[in-house]
DNA sequence: CGGGCTTTGTGAACGTGTGCACGAGTGCCT
DNA sequence: AGGCACTCGTGCACACGTTCACAAAGCCCG
């Protein structure tokens, strides 16, 4: 076995990856042993040559004339991405949303169960969400030492993210994933990740505002293009 | 007036320009009336440079040596995303996701009301969520057209999200926002982005096993860099 | 009214990501 | 065994995004 894969992936590689070890999951298990990154591009909705040397990240697997192997190609990006063992997740806030992403099957099948769910408000304590009990924030340290928790998920309200991650901070947590629309302040070594549904909303506003002139809105029925080609959404 | 951005604004920075609307939003009702790219800089955590860049493609509105004016670049970002008016959003999906996103009272509040949500399961109509009655997927085409919907929320499992997308495009929206882990194939002239949960948790797995050497992960406790400087999170 | 201080707006350099084009390796068929 | 068709891996050029650095522009104060 060569040297394997220590240089650094670029970003928009590792952003990928995910979609291609869902696709490949997704023909393995429809019984394809093998797939060309020109298929697999087109399933990925990316360019062919984009595949291939976002693979050739991972090494050399792919066989010149034939493709990649379907399953080795799953073991090794999973391998990369640190998914050869599951990474328990604690989501703090029990509102709308942390449960939600508690009741959200998908979590655990793909490798990121919820260790626990906390939140300040001591009526939400002790009720059940997705099969896992609401416990409250000041167990925090304790559910992140003995479950091993990583990775931190930010559920609550905007006032209280800040806070909230500072305390995942110092139960432990190097990974936060924040739905909170704010800018969290953190050490440099935590990695930050940010998902705002008003940001999403408003980047397709502009495109929408931009396709109307930039003054009304659309006719219904006029819109959306019935005629011409289709095309692969790009991510 | 001077014409006006009328070019194309980058898509980098399309997506910061919600953030600096938030946080000058929020400096407004602290009675903030003029701010330098420095101090905006320092709230969303980018350079400054970017700040100027960014401001600088709605046109020349700073005032050098001051800064720039709060309420009047609220105004001129609101103007360029297109939310000088509402974008009412039709939700497809009333699971565990399409209630979260009913119930959560963000959407409405900025400027995204929730004109409906659909189902194809019978049993989901007519109950209530977040203040909107469920309605029968048959029923988006109507949706669409009577409240001048443009933008569509995914919501539904993997398996029914193309046939829902297509259901949308029929329907007459241009816009949508795709939670479910799916590349769609959609027309041309339809704008997708793309919220994936699974995607962001496998990212952070890579770092956190990237962390670790490769091997196993680390140890509570040690984790998280307690010592060293504080840096605001970038996007 | 002029000099100095502050902050913008932007040209230029740099770094990252994308896509083409083609050499190189592999399997298959005759 | 040899040739052919196919597909990977990658060097290279280009596009996009970021950051620096500085001239231009405006305010304030003496």
């Amino acid at each position: 076995m060569p040297d394997r894969a220590r240089r650094r992936i670029p970003d928009a590689t590792v952003s990928r990856l995910p979609v291609y070890l869902r696709i490949l999951g997704e023909q393995s298990d429809e019984g394809v042993e093998s797939i060309s990154s020109e298929r697999l591009a087109e399933l990925a909705g990316v360019n062919a040559a984009k595949v291939r040397k976002d693979l050739s990240y991972l090494g050399s697997y792919g066989t010149r004339g034939v493709g990649y192997d379907v399953d080795f190609l799953v073991y090794q990006i999973r391998r990369e991405l640190g998914l050869t063992h599951d990474w328990p997740v604690v989501i703090v806030g029990a509102g709308n949303l942390g449960q939600a992403l508690a009741g959200y099957g998908g979590f655990g099948e793909r490798g990121f169960p919820v260790a626990g769910i906390v939140d300040v408000d001591a009526s939400k304590v002790g009720t059940v969400m997705g099969g896992v009990r609401v416990r409250h924030i000041d167990e925090l340290p304790q559910i992140v030492a003995s479950k091993r928790v990583n990775i931190g998920v930010l559920a609550t309200p905007p006032s209280a993210a800040q806070e909230a991650a500072e305390l995942l901070v110092a139960a432990g947590v190097t990974s936060i994933l924040n739905f909170a629309p704010v800018v969290l302040t953190v050490p440099r070594a935590i990695e930050v990740r940010k998902v705002d549904l008003a940001v999403e909303l408003q980047i397709l506003s502009y495109h929408e505002q931009r396709r109307a002139g930039g003054a009304v809105h659309m006719v219904p029925g006029v819109g959306g293009g019935q005629g011409g080609s289709t095309r692969t959404a790009k991510a």
